[in-house]
DNA sequence: ACTTGACTTAGACAAAGTCCATCGTAGGAT
DNA sequence: ATCCTACGATGGACTTTGTCTAAGTCAAGT
């Protein structure tokens, strides 16, 4: 992800120590953190961090399809560092745990030019639920 | 949905007004309103039914099946009384427009064992976006 | 009609997120 | 190296969505 730094530099962000540690925050694999806990992350790195500039680098970074929004269960919105690799969710109704998944054929092609009303369709999210090895025992 | 009303007597539900209206509210097709929404609507019928009250009665017909809860954008939760044929939802990212689409064959079918990581995965989620003609100009 | 437990109510509370006035600083200009 | 200033950061008020509770009300069985 320090190319990720670059390549935000390169688009003019300027940049600041706070922007520095949340891109850290999200570095990694099947992370999917929600904004208070990308927070609480940076704290520990940059104890003076304000939960507005967490947010709106996030949303910064949403913008510039840098993360992606996922919104698997009806709480807080988490953000996906995993956005140049399409995907959906895999998510326990129990315990909460998220995994990436690569479903077999391309979603979008499953709904029929009849089922879709004149929109033109662009996007589709899937969230497959059910119980995680751990939470099954 | 005046079968609606029936089945809950059925099932031992005291019927309240405040139920009757909340249940009115919601009948009819490609219906997928807020609570605040079924709020609004349900006092102009009985002006003091209160907020907590049309959250209970929502919550208890969810619990009972009889309404579906969807999440297609990140705000507030969206009240579906289609509960009874499965179904997909077709959003527009521009005006918010909901519609009930049926996609062919079962989205669960494409995701293959080696994806499913030990997980008993029992319910997916579907929620296409685009652009509807309406906004498309 | 009486009784009673289920139902409703208003408002306090909470979680997630947005907005704003003000302060600070990254990075270009000199 | 220092200065400038527009962009970014901050804390706190505010909004939205939803939950909870104590007290009052009423549907329905007797
Ligand atoms: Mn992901
Ligand atoms: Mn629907
Ligand atoms: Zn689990
Ligand atoms: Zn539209």
């Amino acid at each position: 992800m320090s190319d990720l730094l670059e390549r935000l530099r390169g688009r003019g962000w300027r940049m600041t120590a706070q922007r520095r540690v949340v891109a850290e925050v999200l570095d990694g694999e099947h992370v999917h953190l929600t904004a208070d806990e990308v927070h609480a992350r940076a704290t520990l790195r940059l104890p003076e961090i304000s939960r507005a500039t967490v947010y709106n680098t996030l949303g910064e970074l949403v913008s510039l399809g840098e993360v992606l929004e996922v919104a698997t269960d009806r709480r807080a919105k988490r953000y996906d560092p995993n956005a140049h690799r399409p995907h959906q969710h895999l998510v326990c109704a129990q315990c909460g745990a998220i995994r990436d998944v690569h479903p077999s054929g391309n979603p979008l092609a499953d709904l029929p030019d009849s089922e879709r009303f004149g929109f033109t369709v662009s996007d589709v999210e899937v969230t497959y639920r059910g119980i995680c090895p751990a939470c099954a025992g």
